[in-house]
DNA sequence: CCGGTTACATTTTTT
DNA sequence: ATGTAACCGG
């Protein structure tokens, strides 16, 4: 096994008398020059959106090694996302002209990995442990819950994969679970379900993400010799992202940094937008409190948007409480302001969007330097519409990732069972397919057997097939099946991987049944297999490229060509472009409905952060949409623009509404701008040709000796034209030209 | 057991 | 609209 300590961490060359050059700061700021030199003790670097945090962050690190701190095996360096990991590595590599290699550089989970492969025997894993994802978590749980009789329709596994993740993010084991969270769940089973789930997966030799942090946990507090190493080891620290952290890893953290205390955490309490996956934004607001004497370095001067973008999203986020306040500011003052525009509906969003994304065209952006931003998934779809009628390339980032694609499981599972018999849930996968006439029927014997002899499902089957408990019609494929493994298993002891894996989908028939596959996504997926193969070959073991497909997301794919970017709020964290769109800023959308419900203030202010993070991935426009009405899957939905369009600081905005519904009307000429108010809107002659409807009127300009008089022909955002019937009050009467439309506007209410 | 049909849900997502 | 999971009849 790799021990960590055998690691290449030989000591720089001798340096000669002269001190070792700091060229590297010279282009640093002053701010930034302070955190990166700030290397002793606890250092808070809170690091606004744009400041330049990963630049701090990498020269810090080579900071430490070139001025001969530390030698690179003493540095402990986490980031979030692998590919966070390997931006940093591949910078801090150049920086210090060193091979990275075995360094103490990665994310949580693979350093966690790493002292797990090395001292797990301690707490009795079994180091060759593999690694479930979610879809083996859920089976997994659904079986649990089918044994106990739960109706997994009312208690569904996916709710309890939620409160069990949420227990291990905060580092309960479920010995010390005594929370009310999952009371509710089974009637307070959840505990013993945890338990459950727990006690499965080891015996299968598995671990789940969340154990990987909360296994290094109870490793650490249980061995404190083997901690000591650690400890005594990592004279430096270095965190990234650490307003998403959760207490899991923040108590990781603590421990490991207890002896040097040179610890620095670089993060943005702004831009905290992973609550719902346990980060706690309190560590970051905490962090003064939990390491005392700790240094707090602001980077508060960005290099990325200009002044109005800016502006704009600092009167936005300065409505948060919960926050411990910076300032950014740049040298690049004006630019354009933002932009809020109203659209009626959804498509018109769209074509809006559109139509900018043209006009952007013919002046010096390009496509790939275009974002749209949405807040759920579903929004993308019209934007798709759109785009493609109108011929501009797109692209969509997120979804599945490649190891993700069905067939791409498939195929792993294959070669989890090859490599680990015990691993009943790759087998389970796989039993079937492709279809070999062993259903339900039969793998319920088998898991009854299985279960009582305390077997994994392959050990069971070869018992059961000496007896006659099964049908000769099950016993005739699994036989086979199993006779199957025993070749490839022998196979992959000498053949390489890529040759084992495509015999393995050859001779399993499961290529076979892709090629059959008549619907249009078969020949995609023979391709995924293809390239699956490929990618093996460059893995020394089957052992290494597992772990890889467990630990590593693909990376969006090449972007051939300019392309505007589509992706969730979410996904857009860390990325930057020129310009940006925002559509869907409705409340109840964004912010969402269930954020409020579920979180109430907090999920409010987490809401802001997004739309915060939202605003200032621009550098130079930003645009931010609303549409009157929307369709949510198959229904309409009627909304009002966010509080979030009123939040931003009206300086920095320009309001580019049509005369009609919503906000400021600017312009306006003949025709009316009308505003619902909830109770006073009723149909009428429904039904007809024409309708009439009963609005409450507004005059656009508050200079209101405007009127409507009977016979005036009025423009409506909803109804289209129409002619007033009669006027009283202040209430209109109209005719509408065009019927059809679908839903009444319930729920709306203006603010006064 | 299989294949076709219906019912159902649908914020955000990394490891 | 869309995908998946449960369901049912042959």
């Amino acid at each position: 096994m790799n021990d960590p300590f055998e690691l290449s961490d030989e000591p720089e060359e001798a340096t000669p008398s002269a001190p070792p050059p700091t060229v590297y700061l010279d282009s640093l700021n002053n701010d930034q020059r302070q955190a990166v030199e700030a290397i002793e003790g606890p250092v808070l670097v809170l690091a606004g959106a744009g400041t330049g945090k990963t630049r701090v962050l990498t020269t810090r690190l080579s900071h430490i090694l070139i001025q001969g701190h530390a030698y690179p095996g003493e540095i402990l360096a986490v980031t979030f996302t692998n590919k966070a990991a390997k931006e940093m590595q591949e910078r801090v590599a150049q920086m210090v002209d060193r091979n990275v290699d075995g360094w103490w550089l990665g994310t949580f989970h693979a350093l966690c990995v790493r002292i797990l492969r090395s001292h797990g025997n301690a707490i009795g894993i079994d180091t060759r442990f593999t690694i479930l994802d979610t879809d083996d978590q859920i089976r997994l749980l659904k079986q649990i819950l089918r044994e106990r009789d739960i109706d997994t329709k009312a208690w569904p596994p996916r709710a309890l994969l939620n409160i069990i993740q949420r227990w291990k993010d905060r580092g309960l084991v479920p010995d010390k679970v005594v929370g009310q969270d999952g009371e509710d769940f089974a009637d307070g089973l959840a505990i013993k379900l945890y338990k459950e789930y727990q006690t499965r997966m080891a015996s299968q030799n598995t671990l789940d993400f969340g154990d990987l942090i909360l296994h290094c946990l109870t490793l650490f507090t249980g061995h404190p010799e083997i901690l000591k190493v650690y400890q005594e080891r990592f004279r430096y620290i270095l965190v990234d992202e650490y307003q998403d952290t959760n207490v899991a890893q923040y108590l990781w953290l603590r421990l490991l940094a207890q002896k040097h205390r040179n610890i620095c955490c670089v993060g943005d309490d702004d831009q905290s937008i992973y609550s719902w996956r346990g980060a706690e934004v309190g560590n970051i607001l905490r962090f003064e409190e939990d390491f005392p004497g700790a240094t707090v370095i602001r980077l508060e001067r960005n290099y990325r948007s200009t002044g109005h973008i800016l502006g704009a999203a600092s009167g936005l986020i300065a409505h948060n409480e919960g926050r411990l306040g910076k300032t950014l500011w740049t040298k690049d003052p004006g630019g354009d302001k933002v932009v809020v525009q109203a659209a009626w509906d959804g498509q018109e969003e769209a074509r809006l969007v559109g139509e900018e994304i043209e006009v952007l065209q013919t002046k010096e952006y390009s496509l790939g330097e275009v974002a749209i931003l949405v807040r759920t998934g579903f929004q993308t779809r019209e934007f798709e519409e759109r785009l493609m009628t109108l011929g501009v390339p797109y692209r969509i980032i997120g979804g599945l990732r490649f190891y993700e694609r069905k067939e791409i499981r498939d195929a792993v599972a294959y070669l989890r069972v090859i490599f680990q018999p015990g691993d009943s849930l790759a087998f389970e996968r796989i039993v079937n397919l492709p279809k070999r006439g062993i259903g339900q029927a039969t793998m319920q014997i088998i898991h009854q057997f299985a279960r009582s002899a305390d077997k994994p499902l392959i050990e069971a089957i070869e018992v059961l097939l000496e007896t006659d408990e099964l049908k000769p019609r099950a016993k005739k494929p699994l036989g086979a099946l199993l006779e199957d493994f025993t070749r490839w298993r022998a196979m992959a002891e000498v053949e390489n991987h890529a040759d084992v894996l495509e015999t393995v989908l050859d001779e399993s028939g499961y290529l076979e049944m892709w090629r059959m596959d008549r619907t249009p996504e078969a020949p995609g997926k023979i391709e995924n297999l293809k390239e699956l193969i490929t990618a093996l070959t460059e893995f020394d073991s089957l052992e290494d490229f597992l772990e890889h497909v467990s630990l590593v997301m693909e990376n969006e794919r090449a972007s051939e060509g300019e392309k505007v970017t589509m992706m969730t709020l979410h996904g857009a964290k860390g990325l930057e472009f020129d310009v940006v769109f925002l559509p869907g800023w409705e409340e109840k959308l964004f912010p969402h409905q269930l954020s409020l419900d579920e979180k109430g203030r907090d999920g409010l202010e987490e809401e802001r952060r997004l739309a915060y993070v939202g605003i200032t991935r621009a550098r130079k426009k930003s645009y931010i949409l609303h549409a009157a009405n929307r369709r949510v899957y198959n229904e309409w939905r009627s909304n009002l623009p966010s509080r979030f369009v009123d939040e931003l600081s009206e300086e920095h905005v320009l309001k580019r509404n049509k005369p009609g519904l919503y906000g400021n009307n600017q312009g306006g000429g003949q025709s009316a701008s009308l505003r619902e108010t909830g109770p006073s809107f009723s149909y009428g002659s429904y039904g007809r040709k024409e309708k009439t409807v009963t609005v409450n009127a507004e005059p656009s300009f508050s200079t209101s000796d405007e009127k409507y008089s009977a016979g005036q022909r009025v423009f409506h955002q909803k109804f289209g034209y129409g002619r007033v019937l009669n006027s009283d009050g202040g209430k209109l009467q109209i005719a509408f030209e065009k019927a059809g439309v679908k839903k009444v506007m319930e729920n709306f209410v203006e603010e006064a």
